[in-house]
DNA sequence: ACCTGAACACCGTTCAAGT
DNA sequence: ACCTGAACACCGTTCAAGT
């Protein structure tokens, strides 16, 4: 009886060379190449030696496994969410109840970050999920581990939803922000360490060769803007939040 | 030679029925009616009365279209950049250098706030431009707006960048995740009233049931996302980080 | 100089036909 | 059940030809 079920299972994995796991991962693989634009059905099908209809067999729709890819790699950075008792799970990610709250926090945001950076397409597709599917699996798992350690910062309770609002549009503004921008046309920011330099550098020139009278504050900021690192900067952003809702709490 | 001037104008303004402004106005009206998948040459050319190609004489691409949109979109409720001094700009928009440093701040912020609920298609087109034309005429006058401010806080000079930075990443991830998707497949969040009343029950009753041990926190929030307003809510979050920046300041 | 509109090289999606 | 691939109805963009 062991035998027939493998059996099955063995010719049934053979026959199916096609699923929809397998075209996610394509997805992601094509995506992270050459941006949205390069995220075609017939690519695909030719990635995975297959005709264009196949594809539609396991996917509803174009958007629908973009939606699917978004979900994929986000999963993977969100830490598991066991209980407030801190059991470990079984998916990547760092603990979601070990350490101060803030590096909580801080883990989870830098994930997304780090995420959004490695995959210059994730940014704007993962605004865009948060708001249509609330019912998809990573929103609830963002918002969960985001917002699951202000207890212990003691922010009270009726403030809980406005304060994880707040830092999951931080992060996402943030992370939108500075996503690597492959993707169709207009001057994208550069992938080398040299060329980011010359970008901000230009960036900075720009400001500096504004009107004085109508950009003050620009001409006194082009230095920073200049010499910033962006995930420091992410970082300090986000404990300027942090020293808000430490500030705001009652004691 | 009065004349001859007047008649040259007149004789442009009659034979050049089309422009770069009537072709951005059109994209605007395209784009305000049907979101992004709206906005196409042919439906631009008819709306115009003219054929696809001629678009192509006024405009490079499409792309550069919607930015010339977004831009004129926002230039709109952007507050006048006259010096520190405060005499009035002759564009729309508050002043910037009236009243408290926190109100102007938050008079930016609702502007664009504002902007990217009436235009759907805005907060994610927004995005976009901040990061691949900082050259561009909007960006420099967010930064502006939003961190001339800063000063008169009492913010130390080292810390304007990071502090002007964390406050537009805010407005833009809040913006975004606000914006009603009319855009493309997916659920698209509702216009009328009860109809946003029913998606927040839904999305609240999708929260709660969810597995309890895993996601204690959004059962404890599920409420307050049912009822949470979300002007109110992005004022809030806005005055959370300005919290975080008064309290970081030396004193 | 400005405009026309057919033509080109693409898209996503469907669907009869095959195995 | 799963896959094929031609066909359909679209795109953005180009360009010879007109005025």
């Amino acid at each position: 009886m062991a035998g027939m079920v493998m059996r099955t299972r063995q010719s049934q994995r053979r026959r199916q060379v096609l699923s929809r796991e397998r075209i996610v991962e394509a997805a992601i693989g094509l995506l992270d190449t050459g941006g949205e634009g390069a995220l075609t059905v017939r690519a695909l099908a030719e990635r995975l030696s297959t005709g264009a209809g196949a594809i539609y067999h396991h996917v509803g729709n174009m958007n629908e496994l973009v939606q699917a890819a978004t979900e994929t790699v986000v999963a993977d950075v969100l830490p598991p969410l066991a209980g407030p008792g801190g059991r470990a799970g079984e998916s990547g990610g760092p603990e979601v109840s070990e350490g101060r709250p803030e590096d909580r926090i801080r883990a989870v945001a830098l994930g997304l970050y780090d995420a959004a950076t490695e995959h210059s397409w994730l940014a704007s597709r993962l605004a865009v999920q948060l708001t249509r599917a609330p019912r998809g699996a990573v929103t609830p798992r963002i918002f969960e581990s985001m917002g699951r350690p202000l207890r212990e910062l003691g922010v009270p309770r009726e403030d809980w939803f406005v304060t994880t609002s707040t830092l999951v549009h931080y992060v996402l503004g943030a992370t939108t922000q500075n996503a690597q921008a492959t993707d169709g046309p207009g001057a994208a920011p550069p992938d080398t360490e040299e060329a980011r330099a010359a970008f901000l550098d230009t960036a900075s020139r720009a400001w500096r060769d504004l009107a004085p009278e109508d950009y003050p504050f620009l001409h006194e900021i082009a230095d920073q803007m200049r010499e910033h690192e962006d995930r420091a900067q992410f970082l300090a952003g986000l404990d300027l939040i942090l020293a808000g809702v430490t500030a705001s709490r009652p004691r």
